[in-house]
DNA sequence: GGAATAGGCCCACGTTCGTTT
DNA sequence: AAAACGAACGTGGGCCTATTC
């Protein structure tokens, strides 16, 4: 385990401070408890009172108490108090990608409702997807002692992890399925495909394809299932795949070009806005025009894609409303609640400019 | 100051763990070096000992730690562990919307740096860009006892707390401008300004004009300054700013559709990739062609711009190299540097298809 | 003069460090 | 040389005493 190989005090390594260092009150050191005190002319446990609001005070030794505290600039010392409390108020959080809009927008949302409930939050980041990066971090939010997990990480290995994982703290999951997992919070991924493939269908579209996301990506397989549920309570033919992306616009362009040397689909549903994004890319290299001859919808809105040529027809997710559910959903668990769930967070349809009623068909 | 409102063990609230309730090592309570001393029969010192990895211990003693370590899955109490070296470990991280792309990936760059170098970071956001809210989010941080502080908000406001802010801990600025403010990381805003501007004159155009991003970001101003040193540098007329954006997509479409009223340049340097991507679409609906008619350059370099019609010349910022630098930056001031500091990490240009030699002129 | 009310004292939380055996 | 002892980090909680009306 690193170290911190440093001290940001200017004390020689090594050199502990002797009690007549602080020499009583000078402003030397980050000042205690006990020096508001003595600034105060009260004892320790009368500060320690004041702080936490305690009924039962005059008055007159509150406002000498507040006073002397803002005279030394006390700041309580969390790491004394979490160890009397037995709480540290902290939240870890793991996530894999925060560059990605998705989950740096549920952190976002998470950071807001964490600090609005008093609670801080310490972050992990996973520098690859696999069972052991998971494990690891799991473990290092462990070692800050937080009192619950939150993990980012919509993925079948943090899925897993999560139902073998037998933690003394709450673990939440962050997904967007109606897995077995008994802690989630998500977007109704399944109603997400659902709206985006039957809007296609009711332009006229006889049928939709789907470019789908990494199928161990439980958004992926869940808008992938929505897909097909939308295409089967119609009765509808059911295309073959796409060349499964990655989440990337590169892998939508890919596998735009590689949709490109088969039967032309009228209409195309992308896993996420970026494969999207890829896709239009590279109908437009070929020469077709988007809705005219394909239409696309993507999914998760972001906020770029109402710029895009054509402005995308996409499904819009509320991330930081995910963010906030996850936390309401922690902080039940933390009250005690036994079978505490949030609902899915239900996605929105937004058109716009890339989906149309299909050409007459053979006219 | 919101408290913690749940209590994270299932025992009634306001009951204290009597010492016999954790009857000496079942697993009821989380484990504490005494438990482990107790099994592997040796004092909580020699166990202390063993963690730290000190020197003087018999093989066969330390075996008998670890294995009693790994028997009660025992974790250090890092409050505690905090309390008696006076070292959290910690670093505070401040950012304003880390939901967007920069801000996001420079906090992954900094979460793997300091990881390795044995730090966790605790994260508080910004609920709106104002100095009030810096502020206190500096407060909350620091109530974390944070060893340093990482400001991620690359504003006026930011640059002017932390000029003023005498914290007992370091505090180090990520923005963009080589600015008065001591410790700062950035990427040389002004030469990634230079090189789209010059590339752009390059081509053949008389000069450039500049969609800038909100003046009171130094980025915005530091690559206005950029593009106005690359024009004079070459004695070329200035032309007009136009209106300014938001960095935001619409705002860049608004500033182009005002552009377009007046009369156009032939080439823009837009302060940001989204903002230009709404330039693009202005520019699209009116049915001008870029680059045929307009070129237009952007800067950060966004996955999604390499795929807009057309993709867009950029300047690509390396936002994971400029937090490991910030986190290199701060271990050198916690080591004690006196005036340390980081190169500022150099941007590069990538030219795509949305520039070309403006048409003949005046043919 | 008995009940509130205000505030002090002791201890414990789980580590690490200097000293001693 | 190897390991135990004692103390200290700064806070909060239980308990108890000294005020006050």
């Amino acid at each position: 385990m690193a170290e911190p190989k440093v001290d940001p005090e200017a004390r020689p390594a090594g050199t502990r401070a002797t009690p007549t260092d602080r020499g009583g009150g000078d402003g030397r050191h980050r000042p205690r408890m006990a020096d508001v005190a003595t600034v105060a002319g009260v004892s320790h446990q009368t500060v320690s009172r004041v702080i936490n609001g305690s009924p039962n005070l005059r008055p007159a030794t509150r406002d000498r108490v507040l006073a002397a505290i803002n005279e030394l600039g006390y700041r309580r010392n969390p790491a004394a108090r979490t160890l009397v409390t037995r709480r540290s108020g902290t939240i870890g959080v793991i996530t894999a990608d925060m560059s990605h809009f998705g989950p740096a927008s549920t952190m976002l949302g998470l950071e807001s409702a964490s600090r609005a409930a008093g609670y801080s939050l310490s972050l992990a980041g996973l520098p690859e997807i696999s069972s052991t990066a998971l494990r690891a971090a799991v473990g290092q939010v462990l070692d800050q002692a937080v009192e619950a997990v939150v993990v980012i990480v919509a993925h079948q290995a943090a899925l897993t992890l999560a139902q073998s994982l037998r933690l003394a703290v709450p673990l939440v999951l962050v997904e967007g399925d109606l897995s077995a997992t008994p802690l989630t919070a998500g977007v109704d991924q399944i109603e997400g495909a659902r709206l985006a493939t039957s809007h296609l269908l009711d332009l006229g579209h006889e049928t939709v394809s789907h470019l789908p996301g990494p199928a161990d990506w439980l958004e992926a397989s869940a808008r992938h299932r929505g897909w097909q549920m939308a295409l089967e309570s119609r009765n509808r033919h059911i295309p073959e795949l796409m060349v499964q992306g990655d989440w990337s616009s590169l892998s939508g362009y890919g596998s735009g070009l590689a949709m490109l040397r088969g039967p032309r689909p009228t209409a195309v549903f992308a896993a996420n806005d970026q494969m999207a994004l890829g896709l239009l890319r590279a109908l437009h290299e070929a020469g077709l025009r988007v809705p005219e001859d394909v239409s696309v919808v993507g999914f998760d809105d972001l906020p770029e894609s109402g710029y895009f040529s054509p402005p995308l027809t996409t499904v819009r997710q509320d991330f930081q409303e995910l963010g906030k559910r996850a936390m309401a959903l922690l902080l039940r668990v933390l009250a005690g609640e036994q079978d505490a769930s949030v609902p899915l967070v239900e996605p929105v349809l937004i058109i716009r400019a890339s989906t149309a009623a299909p050409a007459a068909t053979a006219s």
